[in-house]
DNA sequence: GCTTTTTAGCCCG
DNA sequence: CGGGCTAAAAAGC
């Protein structure tokens, strides 16, 4: 397994790759390597803003319901959020569930977490809400 | 399997 | 603005 991370402007990021697959995501943690370039720089262009869309190939583990509340992530359409309890809604379940799952995402960013926000509140995040209100903010999202 | 624990929420006073 | 509540999943047994 290969990680790298990449400093941007709300702290460093490192991202874990094994055989051409994304692995794991990390905020605010240093690693040292390098991973395939091609995937650095659609991460990195997303980030800026510039991209919209992850396509690189992903390898996930997690129980049922949490793929299935993380793939679920990928219907949001760029630039929108969802509340926990509309999600829940939508997959018959509870928002708390939702963020349990949420809590265990391995793949933030790509599975775009930071969508879900509270009904009167932003929620949380791991790697903190500074990291929340950045992600939302270059998606042009109103806090 | 059943029971206990935990939860990045919610609603009501 | 706090407290209490709830449902559901995961961890523990």
């Amino acid at each position: 397994m290969n990680c790298q991370s990449v400093v941007t402007r709300c702290g460093c990021l490192c991202i874990c790759e094994e055989d051409g697959y994304v692995v794991k995501i990390e905020f605010n943690r240093t690693c040292d390597g390098k991973i395939d370039k091609m995937i650095l720089e659609q991460l990195l262009d997303y980030l800026r803003g510039v991209r919209k869309d992850l396509t690189f190939q992903v390898k996930v583990s997690g129980t049922e319901f949490q793929k299935r509340v993380w793939y679920a992530l990928r219907n949001i359409p760029y630039g929108h959020t969802i509340t926990y309890k509309d999600l829940a809604i939508k997959l018959g379940t509870s928002p708390r569930a939702i963020g349990q799952a949420l809590k265990a995402n391995p793949l933030p960013v790509y599975f775009p977490c930071h969508r879900v926000v509270g009904k009167n509140s932003l929620g949380g995040f791991t790697g903190g809400l500074d990291w929340k209100k950045m992600l939302l903010g270059t998606e042009g999202c109103s806090l």
